[in-house]
RNA sequence: GUGAGAGUAGUUCAAUGGUAGAGCCCCGGCUUGUGGUGCCGGUUGUUGCGGGUUCAAAUCCCGUCUCUCACCCCA
């Protein structure tokens, strides 16, 4: 019979590296809890029209990139290509505009998009992310930089880039837009086909265009900095200061544009020095959506948040920071008579919180401490029958190779002195 | 969606038209009481799949699938 394989750019997170996604995923729950933010699941199946209406309908992502289908009812459904869209349309459902506009929510997660996957970039891919719902101030934007950035380096990733920019909000965008397309009009045969589509569409993205023509006719592009209306000149000023204060080093970009439409105002993105990704380069990304909530049917909600993909985080982290195991104990019986006894001894010592293992079978001592030092336990303790008639057992340091005998009701303390 | 490379044991790889192999891993043993180094032994394969050429194909040809990398875009 064929063996099956798992869905192409799906993969499956082998227990051996459960280390390294618990170390992200505790330690991103434990730092983002201390800025108050609150866990939010969602879920993975949404209406197809919150992503179009969300995201934007000339975006890649749901352009091409989306798992869509009609389920057996005739329900236009999608899977959730990412995290923000889904959180603002249960904080709509769940009355949370009315209730309570402020919130800071985090989730955790996969998410699908249906690209070709390269290394750093799969088809199943899990995210986590922080949104801080209904707050325009800039110390909104200086906290969830200030958050991502102490999060990825708490990892012990560094040396990190934050690349700032602002897109403007409605009084820049309408006059920058305009500003562009007179610019790239000028020049429209030299255009690469994709960004002859996006001057109608979306020509901000034509900045971000890697494709040498259009690279070249965007060195003389027009600024969005000298189209930045009073106001969010104001408040992309004060979101940098708030930072340099705060100690978080960052650069302007001036010709960083993200790939969704909602963004607005400030946009980031934390960049990692690693070969580890490929031709990936960003572990963290996010910006302002002061306008999502109203497209989604809400009234004019400024949110901000950010996203990182949990696959190249591990990429680029050091082993150090995987998380710890506690220590193991294995406990092993020697002939058929103390295989009870160990049995026992195991039960104790894990009613009393500890990592046991325990031989299933009466096997040579030889092999039992073999198993031992393959799943790599710190301590054996060793069940035999010359310990049993002084009602004790042995106690080895699998490290050191030392090892004492103790009575079986010292063990949990003997232990406790010696980790 | 476009381009490139690669598919042989769990894994890393050898075998260039003539009997499919090695290291590592795994399992067992080396007086049923001592792991890591050592020694002995053992398991593991429709050579990704399908077709073609040939007396003979892992090897040459065609197709297909998968994986990897890059472009695009993003996490």
């Amino acid at each position: 019979m064929k063996t099956l394989r798992s869905v192409k750019g799906m993969h499956d997170v082998l227990p051996r590296s459960m280390p390294a996604w618990h170390a992200v995923e505790e330690g991103y729950r434990e730092l983002v809890e201390r800025f108050g933010y609150q866990e939010i699941r969602t879920p993975l199946l949404e209406p197809i029209e919150l992503f179009v209406r969300g995201i934007g309908d000339s975006t890649d992502i749901v352009e091409k990139e989306m798992y869509a289908f009609e389920d057996k009812g005739g329900d236009h459904l999608a899977l959730r290509p990412e995290g923000t869209a889904s959180a603002i349309r249960a904080y709509l459902q769940h009355g949370f505009q009315v209730e309570s506009p402020q919130c800071k929510w985090y989730y955790l997660g996969p998410m699908f998009r249906r690209e070709r996957p390269a290394k750093g970039r799969y088809r199943q891919f899990y995210q986590a992310g922080a949104e801080l719902i209904g707050v325009a101030a800039p110390a909104a934007d200086a906290e969830i930089i200030d958050m991502a950035v102490q999060f990825i380096e708490s990892l012990g990733i560094g040396p990190v880039r934050v690349l700032l920019n602002s897109l403007g909000g409605e009084q820049t965008r309408p006059l920058y837009r305009k500003a562009l397309v007179e610019h790239y009009s000028k020049h429209e045969q030299k255009l690469c086909e994709d960004c002859s589509r996006r001057l109608e569409r979306n020509p901000l993205r034509i900045l971000d265009c890697k494709v040498e023509g259009c690279r070249a006719l965007s060195v003389d592009a027009p600024s969005v900095h000298d189209y930045l209306g009073e106001d969010d000149r104001e408040h992309f000023d004060e979101v940098r200061r708030l930072l340099d204060k705060g100690g978080t080093p960052h650069q302007v970009e001036p010709t960083m544009v993200r790939g969704l439409d909602y963004y607005t105002r400030t946009i980031f993105e934390v960049q990692a020095e690693s070969s580890a990704l490929g031709a990936q380069t960003s572990v963290l990304g996010g910006g302002r959506y002061d306008n999502l909530v109203k497209q989604l049917g809400g009234r004019a909600t400024p949110s901000i948040g950010f996203s990182f993909g949990i696959e190249r985080l591990i990429m680029v982290m050091p082993e150090s920071t995987h998380k710890e195991q506690v220590p193991l104990v294995f406990v092993a019986g020697v002939g058929k008579q103390s295989l009870d006894r160990a049995l026992d001894i195991a039960r104790t010592l894990r009613r009393q919180g500890r990592r046991v293992e325990v031989a299933h079978t009466g096997a040579s001592l030889r092999s039992q401490l073999k198993k031992a030092d393959k799943l790599g336990a710190a301590f054996a303790v060793i069940a035999g029958e010359e310990e049993a008639k002084r009602g004790g057992a042995t106690l080895r340091n699998m490290t050191d190779g030392q090892q004492i005998e103790v009575r079986v009701d010292e063990l949990s303390a003997r232990l406790e002195e010696l980790r």
